[in-house]
DNA sequence: ACGATTAATGTAAACGTTTACATTTTAGCT
DNA sequence: AGCTAAAATGTAAACGTTTACATTAATCGT
């Protein structure tokens, strides 16, 4: 691989010289500039990211990390993609990673930011990680946390408005004539997950209707947890006649179980999940959800982000995005 | 942020001595290597990559870079998956770019890739990609070719058989009696495109079937065109029995098709598509598919490149791994 | 045409490591 | 104790940039 220096070389000029070119700035001869630049064409020489990194203190190192739950969550694909295409826009590449929300990979992963001197991370805190987070913050690591929050601290952070998301869901299954509606929750770790819990039950107050606590159960996120916690609620003596998945794949679970059992949606029981997904549509019935605008979410956390880099001192946004009702067939 | 030089200092000891401990390697006495830990410990200290990897000229960098078309396709998420699954397992990150299949980006990732000084890439080429990607090679960046091929060049590649694939899913359905097929094709640009085309003829072929040539249409892998063929298809004078679509976006689009008509599945159309995805078995019909398995697509490739890496001059690898037909209620 | 400004270019240090080589310390023998 | 070999540690250069500062070249007003 070529460097300044050879560069420097063919064109006569100095390491300095042919720095200042690259780098635009500053004033150099438009003869010189040529003369530069054909010499780095000649040659193929391309800057070493990894020595401008390592040397420039100030200016943007166009990296950034990105530390996800798993990537196979269609979820985490769309933040990931809304994250990416403002990050290719401005010329950023990403260090991906899936922490599974393990404690013990979301640190090594955050170490790995650090050494890389990344411009900053984007994350998904889970309460684990908590300490191991707030860590990098202090010590100075640009940091947007998104879809879940810490609470306490004030660092970017875009999130979706689960309670107002999770109500929505409620509220229309209460319409509908429901009044024994199963709540299939996710990890009380994690922030988002708590918040639909707090979203079903406001539901409920409002509606003045109790809650059936052999109703509501709580899984891990997971098809196999969704299926089987549906099915334990299937096989109550007095079952549910609503269904409100906490997420996509606990949806799905969920939707198998009640096909097992040959039940009908949504006549024999009425199924709506939290998180849209490409096939939704398609599944049988089509299904009903509260959508998360989860691209918007990685679009504006890599915007904030950006926007710090370029201004440290501008104030904290808390920014809460607005989900959607998306009805379709199952409820 | 400490460095080297903050830890020798605390320590007393030389940088040198530090980046010994550091690395584990020669012989450091155990008294000298406790006081220093203790120091790095105090410092909270992190070796810098960037700096080691600016350094270092024959060593691991612990990084690799992946270029996918788009991770929102659960087939790049799984293979994406599997890469990172093995890079952890060695401590290894990596940077994951979209690449949408448009050379200005895969372009612009892979002077990254170079820019980084990463250990080595990983992508599915595209045609328009070729020169990009063997310039990378000459280059003597290591490279393996996933799902993609190109022809011609000695590189470590890991495919599917799609040949055999498709094959298998058309003679099911002529096996069924389907003798009017259609397929929903790929672009002709991409490798893996063109070989489930060649099973579809293949089994047309061997079973002494005349190919209607009506009846073959090629779309460019998303969803709508998917949709849109299938609507053509559908609207023929003589439509056919069963189709067979070349992606898992475009079997989709094609269910929604078929749908939309009210036919039934597959009773007065058949399906079949290729690519497996978490929701295939929800799909109304359950939807029969022949699966790749990219999960260990993307093992494979990581481990090939880590093996390379370690031993340069291992002889190329050229993988096929098989697909698997996956008979649900579509076809 | 001359000195004073200003513009263009060059020199060298620095970033945080690794590593070849030099030096010092320790251990092993007699 | 004294010599030698081996082990431990230190010194300094190098990796490929950026950048403060120094130097040289160009421009301009008189």
């Amino acid at each position: 691989m070529p460097s300044l220096n050879d560069v420097a070389k063919l064109s006569g000029y100095s390491i300095a010289t042919v720095s200042r070119v690259i780098n635009g700035s500053d004033k150099v001869t438009p003869s010189t500039r040529e003369s530069v630049e054909k010499a780095m064409e000649s040659l193929g020489y391309l800057p070493s990211r990894v020595a401008r990194r390592l040397r420039q203190k100030g200016g943007l190192r166009h990296l950034l990390g990105v530390i996800l739950p798993n990537i196979q969550n269609p979820i985490n694909a769309e933040i990931a993609r809304g994250i990416e295409d403002i990050a290719y826009a401005n010329r950023f590449a990403v260090i991906l990673c899936n922490s599974d929300d393990k404690y013990e990979k979301e640190k090594f992963y955050l170490d790995v930011m650090r050494a890389e001197s990344v411009d900053g991370v984007i994350l998904p805190p889970n309460q684990e990680s908590n300490a191991a987070v707030l860590e990098v913050i202090e010590k100075g690591m640009p940091v947007v946390l998104v879809d879940r929050a810490i609470r306490g601290v004030q660092v970017d952070t875009v999130e979706v408005d689960n309670v107002i998301g999770a109500k929505a869901a409620i509220d229309h299954l209460i319409q509908l004539g429901h009044t024994r509606i199963a709540m299939i929750a996710g990890p009380g770790s994690i922030s988002n997950s708590r918040q639909r819990k707090r979203g079903f039950e406001k539901a409920f107050k409002e509606a003045n209707l109790p809650i059936d606590p052999e109703l509501v159960r709580t899984g891990d996120y997971t098809q196999s947890t969704g299926r089987a916690l549906a099915e334990e609620l299937l096989d109550l003596t007095s079952p549910p006649t609503a269904v409100f998945a906490s997420n996509n794949f606990m949806a799905v679970g969920a939707l198998e179980a009640i096909h097992k059992r040959n039940l009908r949606i949504p006549e024999d029981v009425a199924l709506i999940g939290f998180d849209d997904f490409p096939w939704a549509e398609s599944l049988d019935p089509p299904l009903s959800v509260v959508k998360q605008p989860a691209y918007e979410v990685g679009q504006t956390a890599a915007q904030l982000l950006l926007d710090r880099l370029s201004n440290p001192d501008l104030p904290i946004s808390k920014l809460r995005l607005s989900p959607e009702l998306i009805l379709r067939k199952s409820c």
